[in-house]
DNA sequence: ATCCTATAGATAACCATTCTTGAAAAAGTC
DNA sequence: GACTTTTTCAAGAATGGTTATCTATAGGAT
């Protein structure tokens, strides 16, 4: 599986917005790649620490917000849960599990012209607006009434 | 400004809940009620204290955590900002100004069948979906480009 | 009034995240 | 290639909103 940007394209990225592609920087990148769900700073820094033992938490984090500042990743938020990482930098809605913190992707659903409606609505300068979803996971739903 | 449920009906609704009444839950909800915005709980914490010198700031998290529970408030969370209440339990979106932090009604605004077009797309049971919507308010706009 | 349970207050603990610090590495210079 | 300057790193301390703990107290039922 691939990503939307390619390893030239990732070096380019990094120079181009004045940050080096340091090795932690590429192991933080990577684990999130390999990883299947949306996983939390502290499950990168296990992935990332895999590739690279010599890889602190700390530098994790600030990885984490290089990259987003670039953007070649995304942060999600949830209330009760840490922040979730995402290398899918293309539009579209997460949903996660409130018993199992499971996050994944819904399809087809579009926020559209939401955001024109909004910003007929408010005074405000409309800077972001994202839908926060939770549910629970076909496997938690099998799993008790 | 009267919220929408009364005095009377405050006391049944906790009475039905199984909690009960005291001064200070009183004061955070009279003190939520009063305030113009959307106060954060240290603020509430704030207003609370003016109206019953008797309340600790724990006490005001238990009080709300009790109060949205029973359904007389609304908790709502945005990135990198406290949560924020709210005695509007109608369906409605909040904006929050990134730069002063202030949070305003966004009016006539629905996510109408857009929960329907979710659901369609995943196998979750999905329990909740909400808008978190920044931007910048009119002050914030003229005081710098 | 008395007993019983829920609640309050004060303070310590929590936990994800950020900051700080000195050291190491990288980049730029001659 | 050695020297200087700048950036980055790792480790751990600090932060801040929130929650838990623990003892004392207050309300409601009998």
């Amino acid at each position: 599986m691939v990503g939307a940007v390619e390893r030239d394209e990732v070096r380019e990225r990094f120079r181009r917005s004045g940050y080096t592609l340091t090795s932690q920087r590429r192991a933080v990148l990577e684990a999130l790649r390999d990883s299947e769900g949306h996983p939390s700073a502290e499950e990168v820094y296990l992935a990332a620490k895999s590739r690279n033992p010599k890889v602190a938490l700390g530098t994790v984090y600030q990885a984490l917000s290089v990259l987003e500042e670039i953007g070649l990743i995304e942060a999600k938020r949830w209330s009760e849960s840490p922040v979730r990482y995402d290398v899918n930098t293309e539009p579209h809605h997460d949903i996660r599990c409130t018993r199992c913190d499971a996050v994944e992707e819904i399809p087809g659903v579009d926020l559209g012209d939401f955001a024109a409606h909004i910003r007929e609505n408010t005074p405000y300068d409309v800077t972001s607006a994202s839908l926060v979803i939770e549910g629970v996971c076909p496997a938690c739903q099998t799993q008790d009434g």
